[in-house]
RNA sequence: GGUGAAGUGGCCGAGUGGCUAGGCAGAGGUCUGCAAAACCUCGUACAGCGGUUCGAAUCCGCUCUUCACCUCCA
């Protein structure tokens, strides 16, 4: 069994080695924090989660660096406009920092209610400016990038390999179709920035050798990766959006800085659409995850990703997320049912699904097979325990041991605690306590076929958010989940 | 104009040269006092037109349509 990785740079899937035997490293582009996080950033980032929870299931050490985006991004064109965070800092009458931190914050929290797992290193660019500032001066020396006016531009003429991960070798063409005018001080048009020179009251800016300025925007997350993961790194994920120019950019500076491959596996996911088109912070349909969690549990719209593959795009819409919840739900109430099964005598080898899961997820991380396998397990399992005979409890424990693995371990669609949530163990049982003495009055009352008392219960219980089923072993009972 | 991706049954969404994707919704059935859940059965879909092939939804060509990137964006 060996994964493979569909590689953007070549545009095939190829095996899997890491540089260094057991480790892999793995960069993945974060997010600009001035806004709240949407779906998009969700697909992105519940993506790659499961890309690293795979990798330390299949027995590497991982090394999952994530950047935190706080400086440099401008919001109209290439070289001119106003620093977006620094814009929203004016919108909300505060300053850079309080902006950076908020949405930062805001960002971690929406990612913990998906499970999403924290990167284990999360550095900010305002953190490294003395790195980008280091890099950019290799540049120059080596003839790389030159100044003018305090600004510092790459030049992409010095860098043959250009254009290789875009396809956009074709300068001109590049060029004559960009959407951007061009400006005169670069030596060529297809010359992008690495430091720019700070205006007239530019709330971020630094001293550097050029003067005054701020980094430009591929830059961070060349220096960061390079002083957490090395010169070379395993694999490097973002967004498909970035392909060109951020990570064109970030080849260049990087490969031209260290004479080095930047990257052995770039990883790109598709978009989400919202009724077929893009949706993004400068669109005004971004889907903000905040939102989306008042009526749709956070679980959900994980197992909604995850049910398209992450290099396939995917379109937001109600019915599709309904749906997607409905079918986590089953997924539940069966593991529920397992976990509260009694040992009989029958017998299921999970071992078949086990080997399809893996299979599908060592295939490119492909996850709506990996989901499937976990249906026709649910569903076989399910079988096997309507049946009067049940199953013993090796049988038991291997379906315990593979939702576990699949659904909580490597999808992270469900909860070691699917019962009641945020309450202490006490409260528990109490609750459970109290709905015993319940069950039993049901169960008499259903003995004497007082029925008007037994519904009364049930209905009773439903509208308090529990839900009662009578099974072949006798009632049990179970908390709605909130949708 | 250039660079890529894609069009699959009511909806979402995998996949592949011949062998069941899966989920949701729907129909019938089993079980149940009823219900819920679960299980069983039921859909013969791959944009259109040509071509290659014993055989294509899967390969090739053309056409149509959609999406993304060439400003910032996960």
């Amino acid at each position: 069994m060996t994964l493979a990785i569909y590689n953007s740079l070549g545009r095939e899937k190829q095996t899997f080695t890491p540089l260094h035997p057991g480790m892999v490293g793995i960069y993945v582009c974060g997010p600009t924090v001035y806004g709240h996080a949407h779906l998009g950033h969700a697909k992105s980032y519940v993506s790659f989660d499961v890309v690293v929870r795979w990798l330390r299931q299949s027995g590497y050490r991982v090394k999952y660096v994530q950047n935190i985006t706080d400086v440099g991004h401008l919001s109209d064109d290439a070289d001119e406009g106003e620093d977006k965070i620094a814009r929203q800092a004016r919108l909300e009458k505060t300053d850079p920092m309080e902006i950076a931190q908020y949405y930062t914050r805001s960002f971690y929290e929406d990612m913990d209610r998906m499970g999403v797992l924290r990167p284990n290193i999360a550095p900010l660019a305002t953190g490294h400016i003395p790195e980008q500032i280091a890099l950019v001066e290799n540049l120059v020396k080596s003839g790389h990038a030159y100044e003018v006016n305090g600004n510092v531009y790459f030049s992409v003429e010095s860098f043959p390999g250009y254009g290789k991960l875009s396809g956009r070798t074709d300068l001109e063409a590049v060029q004559s179709g960009a959407r951007v005018g061009v400006r005169s001080e670069k030596h060529n048009p297809s010359d992008f920035a690495l430091w720019k020179k700070a205006e007239e009251g530019h709330l971020m800016q630094w001293s550097s050798p050029w003067g005054m300025g701020y980094p430009g925007w591929h830059l961070e997350c060349s220096a960061m990766s390079m002083k957490y993961l090395g010169e070379t790194i395993d694999i490097h994920g973002g967004g498909m959006e970035n392909r060109f120019p951020h990570h064109e950019c970030e080849i260049a500076q990087s490969e031209a800085a260290n004479g080095k491959p930047y990257v052995r596996y770039w990883m790109h996911n598709n978009m989400v659409t919202v009724n077929g088109t893009k949706m993004g912070k400068s669109l005004k349909n971004a889907v903000n995850l905040k939102e989306i969690f008042t009526t749709i549990n956070p679980l959900a719209i994980r197992f909604f990703i995850l049910q398209s593959h992450y290099r396939s795009p995917l379109d937001y819409s109600d019915a599709a997320i309904g749906a997607s919840t409905a079918g986590l739900q089953k997924l539940r109430e069966t593991r529920q049912r397992l976990l509260e099964a009694t040992a009989g005598t029958g017998t299921l080898d999970a071992s078949p699904f086990r080997e399809r899961f893996t299979e599908a997820m060592d295939d490119d991380f492909n996850t709506p097979i990996a989901i499937a396998a976990l249906f026709d397990f649910a569903k076989a399992l399910n079988a096997a325990l309507d049946r009067p005979e049940g199953l013993n409890q090796p049988a038991l424990a291997a379906a315990v041991d593979f939702f576990t693995l699949a659904g909580i371990d490597v999808l992270g669609i469900l909860e070691h605690d699917s019962g009641i949530q945020g309450n202490g163990a006490a409260d528990r049982k109490r609750l459970d306590g109290a709905m015993k003495v319940l069950l039993e009055l049901r169960g008499a009352a259903r003995s004497e076929k007082d029925f008007a008392t037994s519904d009364l219960i049930r209905d009773g219980l439903k509208a308090a958010g529990i839900e009662i089923k009578d099974t072949r072993e006798g009632a049990s009972w179970s908390t709605v989940s909130e949708q």
